[in-house]
DNA sequence: TCGTCTCTGTGCGATCTCATACATAGCTGT
DNA sequence: ACAGCTATGTATGAGATCGCACAGAGACGA
């Protein structure tokens, strides 16, 4: 049901021919993404794209009320900066790290070039693309008709696919941003979670301590995203 | 602001080269489609993708538990289907005719074929699927942070973009399923623009009298939204 | 013309979430 | 150990939306 988390390397990266990829290679450098580091911010020219390695990147919208909602997260299933690939040199979303950790980063232009070639390497970000998009849908349709309690599982369900590791180092106030939600109200739907055994927290950590319940609560909408990145998965592993 | 409506004739096509264009009419059958539809069933096969050119389709998600909520709508500034184009050969998506019309129709592989070659094609196409993730994601944020009134308000405007004229045929009850509200929110909703001068309903139709107007009360959201879908309309006037 | 069906209008209590305010608890550095 | 800061817990009233119930109004065929 998971993304089975594999350490230390980029998966698409990884499924790439070792010529596609030796050809990348010169230009792929390893940064470090602290947590709360900005990648991207609205309007700016994108200049590099992103490859996580264990970092987690999520694109979040700010609104001029000062409101504000994640609408998709990337680990090391997919690349960050699709959007550039796709014909857009900025966007109105922020990226931000929500989990820190290394990444691979590449110039934008040189990779897009690559894509343009047209083998495997075009093949295994549209088909990211694709995950994406339904991962976007997914969280639209949960901002519609789930509690915030529900929301908070997809949350920590996607967080958790990539990553290594159960526990979390984010604080309610946080988890209340990527949401769009007040940190009370985190507050409460946690409190709930615990109850039902499904995560523990202390003090700026939270620890998911029954996958399988969170599971339960998310309902359907989980489903859906796991299966389209099991299938992008899948043709990592090609 | 808006898109310009150029009836008759799909923007995409149009903007493909004499020689690309020439080699896909062959395969390419105008087909009507009528308000309401099915396009595209949950899970089952894409068999063939569709260039609208006077109608508009919606696609449509339906929870377990009844309810339900669009997460965009295309009409002729793109293509059906894109998820195909991407690598998926089903979406647990429904599409929906919601705005009868005419639209060009092409078996899948075909397409694909074509959009493997990399051409204008395929950079249209991509352009497309950057602004369908930008439309999807607007509408995310709205379905967290905006009221009925305001999401019924970006709803109309993207529907006038996509039409000609400025009368829907529609009723509060089609309205609800696509914002996935109650047909009477709608009707509360509908009473306040009708209010403010912006539209006027009469038993299964609703005009758009001030468009202004519409645009004031769906605020900064709509905006970001026919930006994005402004530069893909530059490009296809290469 | 009448009856029927669909669409629209309205009211009311329940629920979720918000905004605000304030209290407590856990770190951290001196 | 203590002060100060940050994170978490709790309470209250307001607002948006829901679910349900029902009334009127427009279309349409018999």
């Amino acid at each position: 049901m998971a993304l089975a988390h594999s350490p230390k390397q980029n998966r698409i990266l990884a499924a790439l021919p070792p010529t596609d990829y030796a050809r990348l290679l010169p230009d792929l450098d390893l940064v470090n993404l602290p947590v709360g580091e900005g990648i991207y911010e609205p309007d700016i020219r994108i200049t590099h794209l992103y490859f996580p390695v264990d970092c987690i990147l999520a694109r979040l919208y700010e609104l001029e009320s000062g409101a504000s909602v994640k609408t998709s997260v990337t680990g090391n299933e997919g690349m960050v900066g699709i959007s550039y690939v796709l014909g857009s040199e900025s966007t109105s979303a922020r990226t931000v790290a929500l989990n820190g950790g290394s990444a691979f980063r590449i110039k934008a232009p040189l990779l897009k070039k690559e894509f343009e070639c047209g083998g495997d390497l075009q093949r295994l970000l549209l088909r990211f693309a694709q995950a994406m998009i339904i991962q976007t849908e997914q969280v639209s349709i949960g901002n519609r008709h789930h509690t915030i309690e529900q929301r908070l599982c997809h949350f920590l369900l996607m967080i958790l696919d990539r990553m290594s590791g159960n526990e979390l180092h984010i604080t309610h106030e946080q988890v209340g941003i990527f949401l769009g939600v007040r940190r009370e109200s985190i507050t409460t739907a946690a409190q709930k979670l615990e109850t039902a055994g499904a995560i523990a927290c202390r003090r700026g950590h939270l620890t998911v301590v029954n996958r399988r319940e969170l599971e339960e609560i998310a309902g359907e909408n989980y489903t859906v995203v796991s299966e389209e990145y099991e299938r992008l998965q899948g043709m990592c592993k090609l």
